[in-house]
DNA sequence: TGACTTGCACCGACCGGTTGGTATGTTTTC
DNA sequence: GAAAACATACCAACCGGTCGGTGCAAGTCA
């Protein structure tokens, strides 16, 4: 369980791999990146590959589950934790999003949102595990959501429905930077959320805590 | 220009390779989908294909433009433009897109959007074809939203970029459909956004019209 | 009218390269 | 010294794309 590698340089080719996964699926999509492809990423040979996976199909299933694990960590650390009021969170949770979608797609998209896409329909297994990646993370916000709700009187939406639209918009904004070949209009995207939820809040807060 | 072919049953060949990609594209994702797939879905032979398209790219980039031909007179002749009110218009137009979210993704999802994901790196030709598709859609929708935020004095926000925000979200919900294989979460996030548009209006008209 | 030409739409065998995957051998680690 | 962690060589299937050819409807000239 514990973690006491020293994980900076010297991975695993296993790990490698996974992270040379994240790189190209952002970039080319996983359809059009080949096993080869990710072994030259990784500097490994093909024979390590299927040493440490079955098959092509079950190294995407890693990768998802692999990216939850590894972003995981880094949103709990993450600043936006400090405020004392809830509904500041969750606001400070999206400003920290928004920080996030700057430079090219492949530097900030998600791995598991574009991956489901492709595969959705031919591969239950990773279809699932981007699941549990998608969903897994959203259900992080749930708590600071309900906190705010219930100091807000909020009762119109749940916390958990509200909690898979912020994800529904990031990966949409992701899509449009894509399609646009521009990160501005993510982060636009992302500002229509902030003040949706901003509205949100405000509306029932007329009779204060 | 006129239309005076009897658009049923007997297309060209070259239409039944478009709409054969788009359930492909849909379902299995461009890269996944190979030429003699697309052949053995349209009926027509691979000499048929690269008679019509010089390559696979080519039809891809016809795919996004096509898409953005089909669909476009459908949502012209669609009933939520009927009600006097702009505002009124911008939220029919919200609910039916939320009505046509039903069945399996490969029924509702974009292609445009599912293209782009896939291959925005890879082909600026499809890329630029994509984003013609969805901008042009959303720029069906500026002139009710500009309307409809003239009578309703907001301001914080531009016409055009709520536009594309409603774009974004009903991207990013076909990829929650996607990842929970489940039409219902899709549908969420889209009344999320009414709630949003229904709250954005509804703070500024204090002083009506 | 009828033989001849022309050009578009389409056919399907074929090609070289790439694909995911395997079989077997070698090195490293405990 | 055994097992895990690699490396190398190889394969059959499949990929996008090519190419010589066919059917056929519309000129066209006598």
């Amino acid at each position: 369980m514990a973690e006491s590698k020293p994980l900076s340089k010297p991975q695993s080719a296993r790990e490698r791999l996974l992270l040379a996964a994240f790189g190209l699926i952002r970039s080319k999509g996983f359809n059009a990146t080949s096993v080869d492809d990710l072994c030259a990423a990784a500097g490994v040979t093909k024979g390590a590959f299927f040493h440490h996976f079955p098959s092509k199909e079950a190294l995407g299933a890693a990768a998802a589950t692999h990216w939850a694990a590894v972003t995981a960590p880094m949103f709990a650390a993450a600043p936006y934790h400090a405020p004392a009021d809830p509904l500041e969170r969750v606001l400070a949770y999206i400003d920290f999003r928004a920080e996030l979608i700057s430079g090219t797609p492949a530097e900030f998209s998600c791995v598991a949102g574009t991956l489901v896409q492709e595969v959705f329909a031919t591969s239950p297994t990773i279809r699932a595990a981007c699941e549990a990646a998608i969903c897994g993370h959203a259900a992080t916000l749930e708590a600071d959501i309900a906190a705010a709700m219930a100091e807000h009187g909020v009762r119109d939406v749940t916390a958990a429905s509200l909690a898979l639209h912020t994800q529904a918009v990031l990966q949409g904004a992701f899509i449009l930077a894509k399609a646009n070949d521009d990160a501005a209009v993510a982060r636009d995207s992302v500002a229509h959320l902030r003040r949706y939820i901003t509205l949100l809040f405000q509306a029932k807060s007329s009779g204060g805590s």
